[in-house]
Parts: C-alpha cells; sequence; structure tokens
DNA sequence: CTTTATTTTCAATATTTATTGAAAATTAAA
DNA sequence: TTTAATTTTCAATAAATATTGAAAATAAAG
C-alpha cells in the first residue's frame, strides 16, 4: 500500500470513528491530517489538503481547539496561524473523554437524579419508573465515577491496572 | 415533580443520550419508553404515546430488535406483536457495547492494521505517519480488549474489580 | 378461498446539519 | 493613520437524515 492512499484511507476512517466519538467528520478528519503531519499546518494547507472551503476549515478548527484537542503555533515573522494536533493517544483520549463526560453524561445524570425523585401514588407505574431511574442513575454514577479516574490517571499505571483485571 | 412531567423529561434525555450512543433519536425515545412501562407494548400504542407515524414507528423498533435490546412478545390469543425492552441496565450496556465494538471499533481496527503496513522510502514524514498509526492501533486493540472483558463479564465482578481501581 | 387485522415498505416531504463563499471584522506591518 | 494579509461571520445553499402516510405485502381467522 502507497503513502498517499494509506493516508487518504486513514482521513477517511478517522472521519467515520470521530463522528462516533462525538466530533462531526471534517472536524475529524482535519484532527487526524493535524494527527499525521510532521509539522504545523495553516488554515490554508488545511483547506487545500481536504478540498473544503475557508469557512469550514475555520469552523472546524475552532471547534477542535474548543475540545482541546489541538493548538495554536506560531511561527516567528509569519502573520498567520499553524495548527498542530495533540500527538499522544493516550492524552488525546483523555482529552475527548473529558468533553464528553461533560456534554453527555453530565447532563443526562442531572436529569436521572431530578426525576428519581418524583412524587405520587404508589401505583405499579410510578414505582417500575423509580426502579429503572434509580437503576440508571447508579449504573451512571458509577461510569461517572470511572471516567473521572481515566481523565485523571497516568498511562502506565491505567492500562497496568486495567491488563491485570482482564488478566 | 409529577409522574407525566418526570417521565416526559426523561424520554426527552434518554433520546439525547442515546444519540451519543450511536442509536438516533426516535429510537432512543421508544426504548426509554418500553425501559418504564410495566407492560409490553404494541406498535399503535408507542406511536401513540409519542406522537409518530406508524412507518417510523415501525422502523425505530425494527433497529432496536436488531441491536437485541428490546424483544417481541406474543400475547395468547392476540393477533397484533407486542415489545418489551430488557429492564436490567446492566445487560442493556454489554450489548450496546458489543453493537458498538461490532459497528464502530471494528473497522478503524481493520483500517489501522492495514495502514500501519504502508511500505515506502524513509522520509520523515512516512516515519511519522508509521508511528501515528502504530500508535492509534495499539491504543484501539487495548480499548477493544477492555471491551471485549466488559461485554464478557458478570456485573459484580466487574464493577468489584473497578471500584478497587478507583479506591 | 375471502376477508380483515396487522406489519412492512418506500417515494415524497420535512427537518436537521454541514458547507460554501463573499462580505465584514480583525490584526499587524508599512 | 492607511494598506494589506488573515481570520471570522453568517445568510444562502447543499447534503444528509428522519418522518410521514398511503399502498403493498403478509398472515391469521372465518
Amino acid at each position: 500500500m502507497k503513502y498517499q492512499e494509506a493516508k487518504d484511507e486513514l482521513i477517511q476512517a478517522w472521519g467515520n470513528l470521530g463522528y462516533s466519538w462525538g466530533l462531526n467528520k471534517t472536524m475529524a478528519q482535519v484532527h487526524a491530517l493535524l494527527m499525521i503531519s510532521t509539522r504545523p499546518m495553516s488554515t490554508e494547507e488545511i483547506m487545500q489538503e481536504l478540498s473544503i472551503s475557508r469557512g469550514n476549515a475555520n469552523m472546524n478548527i475552532r471547534a477542535l481547539l474548543d475540545w482541546g484537542i489541538i493548538e495554536r503555533v506560531s511561527v516567528p515573522g509569519e502573520r498567520r496561524e499553524y495548527f498542530k494536533s495533540e500527538k499522544d493517544v493516550w492524552a488525546l483520549a483523555r482529552q475527548v473523554a473529558r468533553e464528553r463526560r461533560k456534554r453527555e453524561l453530565e447532563p443526562i445524570l442531572k436529569v436521572l437524579r431530578k426525576v428519581n425523585d418524583v412524587s405520587g401514588d404508589g401505583s405499579e407505574e410510578l414505582k417500575e419508573f423509580k426502579r429503572v431511574t434509580r437503576d440508571l442513575k447508579n449504573f451512571a454514577e458509577k461510569s461517572d465515577g470511572l471516567l473521572e479516574t481515566f481523565i485523571r490517571s497516568e498511562e502506565n499505571w491505567f492500562w497496568n491496572t486495567l491488563m491485570k483485571i482482564m488478566k
């Protein structure tokens, strides 16, 4: 397999995976591009490489900055901005986990805590509702705690421990 | 908070969370409805409860069956079909993990294995590409293994072990 | 068979989300 | 300042996705 081919396929695949991680397709593709680049890239280069418009490039770059998985680089004597990606896969995963926790898990936890506190008669329906929301809440809280640990952890410690679990 | 209000809010919130789990919104709402229902529900009832069309209800019910998180129930002497959800949150999470692993992680792993095997000169670009894809592949393989363990595990064993990690 | 209840399909439509590109805003240098 | 390079915004448009509803298919009952 040739380099250009491999590169295109990776960017494509990363686009799909990123999508299922809560990024959008183009955002994930810009990220993939920066991941494999040996040097920071400008908006211009990103537009060109992915054949996307200036506006699109700009918005997705900003979204990636907002997620905290790429950063600005300024080159002395140059006016335009360059961007580079966090290359450490572990740090990347932690950052994504941090954002998803904030964007997805925390909101549902809030709702589960609230609705579990429903008032009313002792009907079968209500009992079932409380039982289900309590179970969901417990599960979500455990997941949240695990995620929290993951986010704070150091790579080796975390994997080593998990490896032991998995034997 | 009143029951009807709590129910609506849960269904809404579940719709959003389900979405970030790879289901679509309506699919997740149908699922939420069946989760809190004390008895199996028919297509008719689901349509009514969520104010959606027959076609929409039918398609999303089939998608849930396909994901393996709801099942058909036939009532003796009745012609129409009823549906019920897996109520065990743990079993549900494992099933979702199983499907996502199949639908998302396996495809990217396949690509990573393939592109890591790229041929070419000893250029800096190529070296970087190989380095990045190797790291991603390792990470994805570890995640895959962990997911595999999760899917096969028993609830208590898994959480107890994780609890120890988190101390 | 024929009738009738029920489920499934799918073209048309609506809704949501992503993308473009040109104009406006910003920023740094002259 | 003014000029020019660069970034940002955003209304218009395109593309993708979800939803409807009626017609077709299926399957049980008479």
